[in-house]
DNA sequence: AATTATTGTTAAAAAACTTTCACAGAAAAG
DNA sequence: CTTTTCTGTGAAAGTTTTTTAACAATAATT
């Protein structure tokens, strides 16, 4: 079963869309401004997303190159939807990425037909990626589904927060993470944390880490954030 | 180059097809019939096929459905093309394999963003993960996206501003970069800093490649500041 | 309702990093 | 060959950032 995500402002379209979609055997996300479609995406990662073009708070163009720009989102299948778009519109949308604009009103049975074009492509490579409810590291090992950690085999016991935040460091292995990234993705796109509060749960990671020695993967990037790696530090000579 | 197959009956369409897609940077390979399609996509092997609904000799959904039921065209991206398509006719064309629909006549530059949105989806050879980020000389390497260094495959730990320095060295082989320019670069345009500071930076900077022996590489430029070299320096002998 | 686990914040301690200074030594100039 | 200018180096002093622990508040569980 794949899922939809459905950003768009009006409330009415947003239904119809989200009734022609189930009734075509789609699960449905539905978001009505671009501050909830950020926020569910990061939540759901849903297979696709239709994304109108103009939404209250913030305009789709913008919307979907912030997500092309993230790499945990940067493949995920976007089809805009517009009012009588101009040509020049519909040129910069597939430019920026999107993977088809449908105008409105749109047939149905044509925007279904569309998105399964269109995920019949993105399939194998997105399929593929979500599969994995398991990654593993050099011997840590972090569960999607049953929600747990593994390290050389041994459980090891995680709050939600830092279950996320591992989940985050291994997604992105050997990438420098600034502390406001980790925020963002932790917690939510708008969420009000201190960004001293990173410090605090990466230690509590870590700590967690200790008994088996993996501690040393998570490494502070002076300045900007951490880091999961693979290579050990250089020693202090 | 990406090479686009255009299968269409009409010659005048043909032809603006080819002009306008070689404007845009591909190459194109032209048939007229789909006789003529099935054999030039069997020995071209092109990167995607732009097929006409209506061919002098076969529908486009026959060829259509023949190239998906064989193996190796069954990925080749398709894009249909038609005159003033029936809704049904479009959701048969893309249900049946069709990436795309495209209504004749088509907006130029918008037709080459859809051929480019798909390409980008099926692109066989992703080069997406290895991206510009990684500078490399003489097996010193700087990362950008992990913000680290590496020298002969062994971690070197750097101090922020140490990295910003070689990563200007290394922006700029064989440069000689007075005291002043690397202020500008590696701190602010305006910032008040020693210059004999620099000295202490590029000692920091020497000592920590010391251990892999890439030292020699920023070298001294007696009065202007230093330079980052790929060649020894003469030794007086 | 009581207990336990989890979380965000704060503040002190520790570590990492910068800058400056002083001086020795090298290179260039006279 | 001597003087002058410039660079290399180590270490002290100062600055910033990170780590750590403790605490209060919130949420979950029993």
């Amino acid at each position: 079963m794949k899922t939809v995500l459905i950003a768009e402002g009006d409330k009415a379209n947003r239904s119809l869309l989200s009734f022609t979609l189930t009734s075509a055997g789609f699960d449905t996300v539905e978001a009505a401004d671009a501050i909830t479609a950020i926020d569910l995406v990061s939540r759901t990662e849903p297979d696709i997303a239709l994304l109108d073009w103009q939404l209250p708070d913030m305009e789709g163009l913008k919307l979907l190159r912030y997500w092309r720009a993230d790499d945990v989102t940067a493949e995920m299948p976007i089809i805009l939807l517009g009012e009588r778009p101009t040509k020049q519109e519909r040129v910069t949308g597939l430019s920026a990425g999107a993977d088809d604009f449908v105008t409105k009103p749109f047939e149905r049975e044509e925007l279904v037909a569309r998105i399964q074009a269109i995920l019949r492509r993105a399939a194998p490579t997105r399929t593929r990626a979500k599969e994995t409810t398991v990654k593993s590291v050099n011997g840590l090992q972090l569960d999607m589904r049953s929600l747990r950690v593994m390290a050389n085999d041994q459980p090891v016991h995680l709050g939600p927060i830092e279950f996320r935040l591992l989940n985050l460091f291994m997604s992105h292995v050997d990438r420098a993470l600034t502390r406001t990234q980790i925020v963002h993705k932790v917690w939510q796109v708008n969420a009000y944390v201190d960004e001293r509060t990173v410090d605090v749960h990466v230690r509590r990671l870590r700590r967690a880490l200790q008994p088996t020695g993996h501690d040393w993967m998570i490494q502070t990037v002076r300045g900007v954030g951490y880091r999961f790696a693979l290579t050990r530090r250089a020693s202090a000579t």
